[in-house]
DNA sequence: TAGAATGAAAT
DNA sequence: ATTTCATTCTA
């Protein structure tokens, strides 16, 4: 996709030889990264941002691509986005089969659910994250300006966006052209001149860069990583931010840190990792640009900072989207503007490379680690331009199959297992499921990013085999157990990460796994060590149990409920779903919730624009958090209700996240009612199931697509003993009923059968209409 | 490649 | 007030 798998690599396909150099650039962050040991944690956020920026050096040496640091680099994220990033996995795991858009969708409500303490802190991140980003590139624009003009949309579209980290696309191509003048202000001097590409392969250079990063080394690593974090602890900024201001050119010294290992060297050499760092340095002469004074003439020191710069604007994202637009319009404003400032990119380069001196990478990783840090991308960049492409496909066709095994049985599963919760059982074991949950998540957590990085899979076993990744296993690991970072922020999660992660390992389905690790695979390898430091920090994020949201969902849900009533709320369906069985039970049960749709699915049109009311009503019983919320509101009592239990369930869905208001398109569809009541179109709305379907979908989803799929998930905490086969292995549900109550145990064992849930569809109704 | 979400910035 | 674009990844 995006830029993902066809992403990636388009550039590096054309011309290879070229390119790799310029990956080679991108490599450079693991020579940085051994530098320092120490390192705030608050820095490694900063150091993404840096890494953004460097994207490009690749060009640099080429080409001159500048194009690439001229791409702009890429905007912070938000805090939601932060959020986004961090859950995404799990709400995944929990809907194998709920595409993206679903799976945004019921992150926006857990969003909105978030306690605003848990909230509070992504939004930190996002802000220091911002902030790092800007004080390493001054004049950084959000919007490119004026770019518009030219560019259709569509075609800045097919390149640019690469995300940062993913491995920098070879500018080389078409970038060579454009490149150049967009930078239009820039450019005087940043000239990174580069060396040939020729060269840059050579070990020689490495040594080179390494005996530069020698000669600063000690500065950087003296002032730098005590001084800063001092400094930031006063000022309340992350040390990387502090850092960003001052920058030293002695900073980059901090490459030399580590003498490289001349195994290692070759290593590089071989897959081409070197060159990415080195010709950078020997260049030297133009980076005077750096300063913003634009004292020309740099010495060595200043040479080498700008030459890093350039290599960190790379932009493995934006490439593409820069690229055309430069090809298309050389002058096009946005990359004016991005470029806007060489000066930008130094600072963003020194800020970089500040951090990766502070950085924790491994404190000593040695060389190993960068090798491999670098050698993923590089390699990955260089050697298999082509294996690059070819990654992407294998990735669509894995996931495919997994989706369509466990997509279709959790799918079941998950609904089956609302239904019988919501009769059943308020209070069902809600850490089993979690921490299954959460076992799957995990994976993901650590590796976050891998279609990107995917291709480097053969690279990185290698590495790994090799021993050169021992930092990166270690991050793996963490992030596996992950949780327990996690953790840290236990305040706001309720579940235990311990738990989570031991659970995934044990539970989690095969199918799981190979995600997880075809996941970790891919990314690790690709990450830089500003990458990783950057996942670190993104790791120490609190992630939440679905279980939380499941809760507090519910309590918004009830919320919704007392709402009048109204309408259908059109769901989709899932996508698919399907079973023949599913549909029937769900069918009785939807008839029976019907109305309580009506008025959850009121709310939700009437809210369409948003008003996302939270209040716990519900709140179950157990979870002091539900609570907090608070509010008011019920407004009206709520027909259904029950308390506990049923709110939980599907009918729930009313969930309405908030959407933005809706889009005008959007907004076409809504018909209004005779009642006044605004009603999706058919179309949209019910476009899943099209059969009588409807209500059942109604109850299931709240909103299109599968929203109430996660939900359901939680309920199904329930469900799981209940029954819910596909999605919790059995064997994982077993050992978790065993341990709570042998009753339980027993249903998990044993599935269903279709009789036996309506039998017990009957009961859950009956509670429900309560 | 569009699109789902939220949010920050720009227009 | 509206548009861009950041992330992720499927259809």
């Amino acid at each position: 996709m995006k830029g993902g798998g066809g992403g990636k690599e388009p550039p590096e396909e054309g011309e290879v030889s070229g390119k790799r150099p310029k990956r080679k650039c991108l490599q450079w962050h693991p020579l940085l990264a051994k530098k320092a040991p120490d390192f705030s944690e608050e820095e490694e956020e900063e150091d993404e941002e840096e890494l953004e920026k460097e994207g490009e050096c690749a060009g640099m040496e080429d080409d001159s691509e500048e194009y690439s640091s001229e791409q702009r680099a890429r905007r912070p994220m938000n805090a939601f986005l932060l959020f986004c990033k961090r859950h995404r996995s799990l709400v995944r795991q929990e809907h194998p089969r709920l595409d993206n858009r679903g799976a945004t969708k019921i992150l926006a409500d857990w969003w909105a659910v978030l306690d605003p303490k848990e909230k509070q802190k992504y939004t930190d991140m996002a802000k220091e994250y911002k902030d790092a980003f800007m004080k390493a590139n001054p004049g950084y624009k959000w919007c490119p300006a004026t770019n518009k003009p030219v560019k259709s949309p569509s075609h800045s579209v097919n390149n640019a966006r690469k995300k940062v980290w993913s491995l920098p696309s070879n500018p080389s191509k078409e970038s060579s052209v454009a490149k150049k003048q967009p930078k239009t202000d820039s450019t005087p001097q940043l000239n990174f001149a580069m060396a040939d590409p020729n060269k840059m392969g050579g070990l020689s250079m490495l040594l080179l860069a390494g005996e530069h990063a020698l000669t600063a080394r000690e500065i950087s690593s003296s002032s730098s990583q005590t001084g800063c974090t001092d400094v930031a602890k006063h000022t309340g900024k992350s040390a990387l931010f502090q850092l960003a201001e001052v920058r030293p050119p002695e900073d980059l010294s901090i490459f030399n840190n580590k003498p490289l290992n001349p195994s290692l060297a070759v290593r590089c050499l071989r897959y081409g990792w070197l060159a990415v760092y080195t010709p950078e340095l020997p260049v030297t002469t133009s980076s005077s640009s750096s300063s913003n004074t634009g004292s020309t003439s740099s010495s060595p020191t200043d040479t080498t900072l700008s030459d890093l710069s350039p290599c960190k604007t790379l932009k493995k994202k934006k490439k593409k989207k820069e690229n055309k637009d430069s090809d298309e319009n050389p002058t096009s404003p946005k990359k004016a503007k991005k470029r806007h400032s060489p000066e930008s990119d130094l600072d963003s380069v020194m800020f970089t490379i500040e951090a990766v001196a502070k950085g924790a990478w491994g404190s000593e990783e040695t060389p190993k680690k960068k090798a491999h840090l670098s050698g993923s991308e590089s390699s990955s960049t260089t050697d298999q331009s082509p294996a690059v492409k070819k990654k992407t496909k294998p990735k669509p066709k894995k996931q495919l199959k997994l989706k369509d095994d466990d997509a279709e049985e959790e799918e079941e599963g998950d609904e089956e297992t609302n239904k019988l919760e919501d009769k059943d059982t308020d209070t069902k074991q809600p850490q089993t499921r979690q921490e299954d949950r959460e076992q799957e998540v995990k994976p993901e957590t650590c590796g976050s990013r891998k279609s990107e990085r995917s291709c480097k899979g053969a690279l990185y076993k290698t590495l790994v085999s090799e021993g050169m990744l021992t930092s990166l296993r270690a991050n793996v690991d963490r992030g596996k157990r992950g949780s327990i970072r996690g953790s840290l922020s236990d305040h706001e999660g309720s579940w235990n990460d311990e738990s989570w992660g031991f659970s995934q390992a044990a539970t989690s389905n095969p199918k799981k796994l190979k995600k997880s690790k075809s996941k970790e695979e891919t990314t690790t390898p690709g990450l830089g060590k500003l990458e990783e430091e950057f996942e670190k920090k993104f790791n120490s994020l609190p992630q939440y149990s679905p279980l939380t949201f499941d809760k507090k969902s519910v309590a918004v849900t009830k919320k919704k409920k007392n709402s009048t009533s109204s309408p259908p709320e059109p769901p989709k369906p899932c996508k698919g779903s399907s079973s023949s069985q599913k549909k029937t039970l769900f069918h009785k049960i939807v008839n029976k919730y019907k109305h309580r749709k009506e008025k959850s699915s009121v709310a939700f049109l009437s809210d369409f624009n948003m008003t996302y009311f939270s209040v716990p009503l519900d709140v179950v019983p157990t979870d002091p958090t539900v609570g907090t919320e608070s509010s008011p509101v019920v407004k009206s009592g709520s027909p259904c209700v029950s308390p506990s239990p049923e709110p939980q369930k599907v009918l729930d869905t009313p969930v309405g996240s908030q959407k933005r208001k809706a889009r005008k398109s959007k907004i076409t569809h809504l018909v209004r009612t005779a009642d006044g009541r605004l009603s999706p179109a058919e179309g949209e709305l019910k476009p899943q199931f099209p059969d009588e379907k409807p209500f059942t979908q109604e109850t299931l989803c709240n909103r299109g697509v599968c929203y109430n799929d996660p939900r359901s998930a939680e309920v199904d905490v329930t469900d799981a003993s209940g029954g819910l086969p596909a999605f919790f292995s059995l064997a994982a549900l077993a050992e978790v009923a065993a341990m709570e109550n042998v009753h339980r145990a027993q249903r998990a064992v044993s599935i269903p059968s279709e009789g036996q849930v309506k039998d017990m569809a009957p009961v859950l109704i009956s509670c429900a209409d309560q």
